[in-house]
DNA sequence: GTCTATAGCAGGATAGAC
DNA sequence: GTCTATCCTGCTATAGAC
């Protein structure tokens, strides 16, 4: 029964992640021009089907033609298969960099209590809405799985991806305690117990059985979430 | 530079997870005589050689070669790969059972609320550390990585495991509220709570760039996540 | 730079002797 | 039930023509 498990439904979502048009190492060799956006292809085509398949269980003829394309323009353009992996799976951080370059400005005009809870609220509806996007999650799951083999490739995701929105929250939380409206110690401490209160749960379950969170169970968690935050972190009269 | 990682060095501890002798399951076929341990040889083999390699990684040569017995012998007593594969995750289940059934207990002398303190901490020190077991975190990412193309394993690997000691633990809490020594109206989520206060940032962190916690972060981080739980569902006066 | 065709190899699973 | 030898599929990567 569990045996005879086949491939996901081929899921038509256009919903791809966009991927940095020519993040190109350092010795990829002669430059190659990109005649008529192939090479964009070629990786949002692979994108889509390692998201979905994985590493091993996708073919370079499978992405080659998923981007209309022979499998020899595939090995032209990145020279072989763990680097376009490479290339994907790192070019793809832009979200979390875009997410952790907002922070800062989501407690901008907070000057009391009432709009700092406002935009805690506002702001970890955000966070859990884009780390559950079934995109992330697969992200997640497929960077875990080749974690054992490319351990550089898995610590450069962390680094670019979950530490840097970490590190971002943490500057968030010292700026709260600068201008007193919480008091924040270790604000890096703070972070980790904001991220992981409201994504923990979601998050690991997530690796492993993947499932849409229901409108009140978000709305539950964002709230439990930053009330604990606050009672934690306020500032004793 | 990142593309040539080699398969990590063949590490030879020999703390290989113990898995239940025989969980055979239900259309495994005429029993099989285990004559002389060979099928348990075979199991201790694949197991390590899955959590150190991955699924895909492993060859069945390389675990009968690892066993000592033929290729022959493997499928004679597994059928085939991912029936042998099947076996080891859920037979692996036993640690996570063995830390719930315990959880009850835990807190049964205590009386007060210098007892709980200490309670809950000696707890969270424990489950930190096994949660943190190297073999735990490689079966994470075992599981994790074939989460796609055996979606029904990673469900039951999911219940028998962390889901099935969060529930432990929202019974515990539950308890500790019946005894008036906390006070807490959501057991479920107060386990959330603690599990991912705890054990987020760590387990997170331990998908991707696996690294041995210092003691001063494992003490700093029991004591913080105690000290924020009971803070949040202290009984008030 | 792009295509078609193919080399070269590894891995899962099986056949047949004992 | 166990072993040795083998089949066959599918994959990465390359050769060679245009």
């Amino acid at each position: 029964m569990a045996g005879s498990a086949a491939l996901p439904p081929p899921s038509d979502d256009g919903l791809l992640l966009r991927i940095s048009p020519h993040p190109r190492g350092r010795d990829d060799g002669p430059a190659r021009r990109d005649t008529g956006g192939r090479r964009a292809a070629i990786a949002r085509a692979a994108t889509d089907l390692f998201l979905r398949q994985g590493y091993q269980a996708t073919s370079t003829e499978q992405i080659a033609s998923a981007a209309a394309v022979s499998k020899q323009t595939v090995y032209n353009q990145f020279g072989d298969k763990q680097r376009l992996f490479e290339e994907i799976v790192l070019g793809v951080t832009a979200t979390a960099e875009a997410f952790a370059a907002d922070l800062p400005d989501t407690m901008h005009g907070v000057s009391g209590p009432t709009e700092l809870d406002a935009a805690l609220r506002a702001l970890a509806r955000r966070y859990l809405a884009v780390v559950m996007t079934p995109q992330v999650l697969a992200l997640r799951r497929l960077v875990i799985s080749e974690a054992t083999r490319y351990p550089e490739l898995a610590a450069a995701y962390y680094e670019r991806g979950p530490a840097r929105v970490l590190a971002a929250l943490g500057v968030l939380f010292a700026g709260l305690d600068t201008r007193r409206l919480l008091r924040v110690d270790d604000p890096g401490r703070a972070a980790a117990d904001f991220a992981f209160l409201l994504l923990g749960r979601a998050l690991d379950e997530g690796m492993f059985r993947p499932r849409a969170l229901p409108t009140a169970e978000i709305d539950a968690t964002v709230d439990h979430a930053v009330d604990v935050v606050l009672a934690t972190y306020r500032r004793r009269a």
